[in-house]
DNA sequence: AAGGCCGGTTTGCTAACGGG
DNA sequence: CCCGTTAGCAAACCGGCCTT
């Protein structure tokens, strides 16, 4: 480039200087608590393209119509009959502008920065029937290969998984979270949770896929004490190890990432190119990528992983399930639990008579929480009034 | 012994581009 | 300028083998 050039110049990379960006900030995210680490990629989310944040705001106060409060939270007895009046039930979302609407209330009332996953994917709301208002948010996705404690529990080989194909017979919970108010007042995180075993994702299941669905996996994203604790339909299994690298910034990522495949194109090509035959990305292809980065810039790779411990859940769907997981049985010999079999009508019974309780209990001791919460006003927010607003509310 | 690295499973979202 | 199309980019976690 000389400087006669018209075209604007392209800006001079420095190794040294961009190294250093880097480290630092994977330095600075590593003192991070969990919830702080969780809070901030939620900023970076809505604040790293401001503007493009920006012009999204008309839709994503549209979306906040959507939803669900009580007319007056204070007014007991009103309020009690209105969550008796509830209608709660899956809709699955089936178009664009379905999903348009999902991923602007997805990622404004949870804490979790949202990532599609590859593979298989199901978006749902849970909706009230009579009011059509959004009482919370729910996506499964293709389940992980590997979780320790629930291999354990099943006694799942590798084999079940992948050779007799038995991981497509499970999912994962990948967004399952509640609206506010409806969240901390009545308990609607268990609500959507228990949700998420729902006929109505069973039968899409083995629609779209193929496969009868036998279980509903999710992690929590603090530990074991969690909205997923006290459902019938969950069970504890125990905590996740962490293993698994911190994720830098975009902004110095994709600086590195560029960098690799310039530089190091044919590596980049060989870790980063799928076997022939099998569809889909290469395993875990960002954290390949950052451990090539890692080791560009010569960091350890076990420097910078995050150690959060996942709380893991599991709702096995059948009597015999883990039977049929190891392939020790035939699908046609599988016996459902008599709740599954019941479905949502269960679920709802189930939730009401706990919502009201922890609802009047917080009534009666005025420990109610009558706010929204809903991250719009965290775009163009500073980080440390983001800190101040969020993180004591960010979630259980 | 300790740490590095890879395998294993599944499509879908979204920004950018190009044609009419 | 508004569409349909396409290219690029993404998750979860850990066991076990390989290297130092």
């Amino acid at each position: 480039m000389q400087f006669w050039d018209t075209e604007p110049a392209k800006p001079v990379f420095d190794y040294d200087v961009e190294r250093k960006r880097f480290i630092d900030n994977m330095e600075y995210l590593s003192t991070m608590p969990v919830e702080e680490q969780t809070l901030y990629k939620k900023w970076q989310e809505w604040n790293s393209d401001l503007p493009k944040s920006m012009a999204r705001k008309p839709s994503l106060a549209k979306s906040f119509d959507m939803i669900w409060t009580p007319t007056d939270i204070y007014n007991k007895e009103l309020t009690i009959k209105e969550i008796e009046e509830l209608e709660p039930y899956v809709e699955l979302i089936t178009d664009s502008s379905g999903t348009a609407k999902w991923t602007d209330i997805r990622k404004c009332i949870s804490s979790m920065e949202f990532t599609a996953n590859p593979g298989r994917n199901i978006k749902a709301f849970a909706k009230d029937r009579k009011s059509g208002k959004v009482l919370g948010v729910i996506s499964l996705g293709s389940d992980v290969t590997s979780l320790g404690v629930r291999d354990k529990y099943i006694g799942w080989q590798k084999e079940n998984k992948f050779k007799d194909g038995k991981l497509n017979h499970t999912t994962i919970g990948t967004s399952i979270i509640a609206t506010q108010p409806l969240g901390y007042n009545f308990l609607g995180g268990k609500l959507v949770s228990a949700l998420t075993t729902s006929p109505t994702f069973r039968d899409l299941w083995k629609e779209k896929y193929g496969q009868t669905l036998i279980a509903v996996g999710t992690t929590s994203l603090y530990g074991i004490h969690s909205q997923y604790n006290g459902i019938p339909h969950f069970k504890t299994l125990g905590e996740s190890t962490g293993k698994v690298s911190t994720k830098p910034d975009n902004e110095f990522y994709d600086i590195w990432h560029q960098w690799i495949k310039e530089n190091k194109s044919e590596e980049y090509k060989r870790v980063t190119t799928q076997k022939e035959g099998i569809q889909g990305p290469v395993s875990g292809i960002k954290q390949r990528i950052l451990s090539m980065i890692f080791k560009e810039l010569g960091i350890k790779s076990t420097q910078y992983q995050h150690g959060f411990k996942r709380g893991v859940y599991f709702a096995m769907m059948y009597d015999n399930g883990n039977e049929f997981l190891r392939n020790e049985i035939d699908e046609s010999q599988l016996k459902m639990k008599k709740k599954f079999e019941e479905g949502d009508d269960y679920t709802i019974r189930w939730w009401k008579k706990k919502a009201i309780r922890r609802y009047t209990k917080l009534h009666d001791e005025n420990r109610l929480k009558p706010d929204t919460l809903y991250y719009m006003d965290i775009i163009g927010m500073s980080w440390e009034k983001a800190k101040e607003t969020y993180l004591k509310e960010v979630g259980r």
